[in-house]
Parts: C-alpha cells; structure tokens; sequence
DNA sequence: TTTGTGTTTAACCAAATGGTTAAACTTTGT
DNA sequence: ACAAAGTTTAACCATTTGGTTAAACACAAA
C-alpha cells in the first residue's frame, strides 16, 4: 500500500503531450477527446480514468502553458542591469521562449478572451508583473537626460508586441515574408537582435 | 416576379449583426446557431432559411471581416508620402479601424491558424501587399543617410505587431494598466501618437 | 383574391461527442 | 501466488447540435 515511485513517465505524460497538441491546434472547442486519446495511443476510457473530464484535462494543459508564458522576464525586468541590457536580455528570453513554443501565445490568448480573469490569474497568480521597477528605472534615466521620456508599461508593451505578434500571425508572416517553416525560425532567430535594435534606438537619445 | 428592391435592411442584416457578434465572441467552435438565432430575434429555422449552413455563414462573416482587416493601409503604403508621414497615417488608421473593431483581430488571427491557405486568400486576394514600394523608398532613403538601415517588411510586421497585439491582448493590457473598457479605448487613442513616435525614433538618423 | 415570400412553431432526425460502465486481461510489486 | 493498479474492449447513455420538414400564419404585391 505504500506509495512508491510513481512512474508517471509512461501513460500520463503521453496524454498530457497529446493533449497539448491538440488543445494548442484545436481550441477547447475544436478539440476531441477521442484524438486526444489516438493521439497518445490510448483509449477513451484510459484517458477518462486518468483525466476525469474535458475540462479538468484543459486546465491542466493551460496551467502549465500559463507558468511559460510569463518567463524567466519577470526577474530580468526588477534585476539591476542598466536598461539597455535588461531589454536585449528580455527580448532574447522571451523570443526564445516563444522559439520552443511557437503556438503558445494564440493558445494563451485565446483562454484569456475567453475566460479574462481566470486565465489572467492564472498566469500572472494575483501580483503584477513589476512595471513598476522598470518605471522607476527609466525615470532616472529620463531624469539624466539619457533616453527619451516613455513610460514604462508602454516599453513593456512594446516590446511583447514585438515579440508575440510575429508568432501569432505566422501563417500571414510567412506568406509575406516567403518563408518556409525553418525560415521563419530562422528569422526570428535573426529578427531577436533586429527587435532589441529597434528598440533601444527608439528610445535613446 | 420582378425583382423589386429587396428591403434587405432588416432580417438579413440582424442575422448578419448577431453572427458576427457570436462567432467573433466564441469562434466558430464555440459558436451555436441557436444563440445566434436568438440574439437576431429570431428561430433557426429562418436562420436556415437565409444561410444554409453555419459554415456558409461563417464565411461571410469572414468575408466581411477579412476586408476591414487589410484597411485602406495598402494605398497609403504605395503612395508618394514622405516615409514619416507614411507611418503616421497608416499607424492612425489601423488604429482607428481596431478601435471600431476591437475583436477583429483574434477573430481573424484564429482563421488564419485554422485554415491558412483560403483565409490568406481571402485577406490578401492573390497579391501580395505592396511591401516592395515600401523597401524600395526605403532603400532610398538609406542610401541618402537620412534613415537607419531597415528592412521593409520588418518595419510593416513592427508597425502592425504595435498597432494589433495589444487587443489581442486586451484584458492583460487592461489589467496591467489598471484601465476599464473606456479607459482602455482611451489609452489606444493616445497609443497612436505614441506608436508613431516610438517607429520614427527608430528608424531616424 | 390570389400568390409568393417571409416567418413562426414545433416536432423531428442523425450524427457527434463527452462521459460511463462492466468485464476481462496484463503488469507489477509484495 | 496474490492483490492492486493499469489497460483494453466494447457496448452504452444522455445531451448537444446542426440541420430538416411540414403545417400554419402574416403580409405585401399583382
């Protein structure tokens, strides 16, 4: 009766994998529990024995979407790099976040549409990210005389734009940008210094 | 039997309101004839009656959809405008037409997930946007020092990842800077002043 | 008045889908 | 060898849902 090492490496995680695939494709809506369970070569019935329902089974494959979503950036951002860094270091984190996951943001956004303030818990747990910090650090520097007057959500704004949009519109930037999967990869492997550029060029004095 | 004008104005057009409300609002998957039926007032079988089927009805919400979401920015990109003033306007009218449209964005970006080829299709015709009037006025303007060295569609996926992604992402932006919806519709207005200024910081000498 | 179109009502259908159940088989740890 | 948990099979259920049908009604034009 003692609970041993359970080896959840097997069975469970095959069905978290497969879910994940097809709630990130799919949607809540668009995804069925029968491809769920092809998907990890199982059955119905395993799957519901494992994951009592639907949407228990959801929820599980967004909590760990959500904990991603947010990276490493948040330390990055209250850290106490002079500016410059703390943005090249953020967007590079974040790009590479996105890099290995490239369909996360649309899942993410999706959930947060539809369902704004548990998913937004969800990600963010109940504090802000600290904005404040940055706020504070670009006033000094305004302050100095050393960049331009913004204010500090809308460099933060700014810069996820940058870095998600591309990743949620990527059938449309390849299509424009002629690309084929790897390319794209490529080029937002390329376009991690062009975006830290842009930024900071934008802001400097 | 002759044709007379078809007062077109009422049942057609409310099916059309209460469809473009539902499936902008929960996707297609998550959109259900019956409720459109009851927000335009009337039964299924009339919905029926009108569009066949929910994926005929879908389409033509697309269709609508897909034209506001490519707006009068192609002119102006192909136009003879000094670049600064290029930006300005197409920032403003993106930004206008978001701000009648607040949902168009994540409606469109997840039919163009779903079904990239036709939906790209639908968007752009066959032609790509004019991107290349853009790269070369650009390169131009390099060559003669006046600007820093930038690539055309990098600039468009910047102009439009700034402009589009913070509906996408409305209730986080709207969490973050603690705005309601009024507020927030606010901040966009700003944002325009805003966005302009951050691209040309960027791009100038 | 007639006729056709728009509209409602209400019952109905078939398919899909999330979820359950029970019985049997397999694996594994004790 | 035994028991418990994992797994399969396959039938089954209730509900939802897109879609249909037919009969009756309203209304405007011919």
């Amino acid at each position: 009766m003692a609970k041993e090492i359970k080896n959840d490496t097997s069975t469970e995680e095959k069905i978290l994998a497969a879910a994940k695939q097809v709630f990130m494709e799919k949607g809540i809506d668009g995804a069925r529990m029968q491809d769920i369970a092809d998907k990890a070569g199982i059955n119905k019935a395993l799957l519901h024995y494992y994951f009592r329902s639907k949407d228990k089974l959801f929820e599980m494959i967004f909590m760990e979407a959500a904990r991603q979503f947010l990276p490493k950036v948040t330390s990055i951002m209250s850290s106490e790099l002079p500016l410059y860094e703390k943005v090249e270091k953020f967007v590079n984190e974040y790009i590479d976040t996105l890099l290995q996951n490239p369909t996360l943001p649309i899942f993410i956004l999706n959930e947060i549409n539809r369902n704004p303030k548990d998913a937004i818990k969800k990600i963010f747990g109940n504090q802000r990210p600290p904005i404040d910090k940055v706020e504070e650090h670009i006033a000094k520097l305004v302050k100095k005389g050393e960049i331009k007057p913004v204010k500090g959500y809308e460099l933060m704004i700014n810069m996820v734009s940058l870095c998600i949009f591309p990743f949620l519109a990527r059938p449309m930037v390849q299509w424009i940008t002629k690309t084929n999967d790897e390319e794209f990869l490529q080029l937002m492997e390329l376009r991690k210094k062009s975006v830290v550029r842009f930024v900071i060029d934008s802001i400097k004095k």
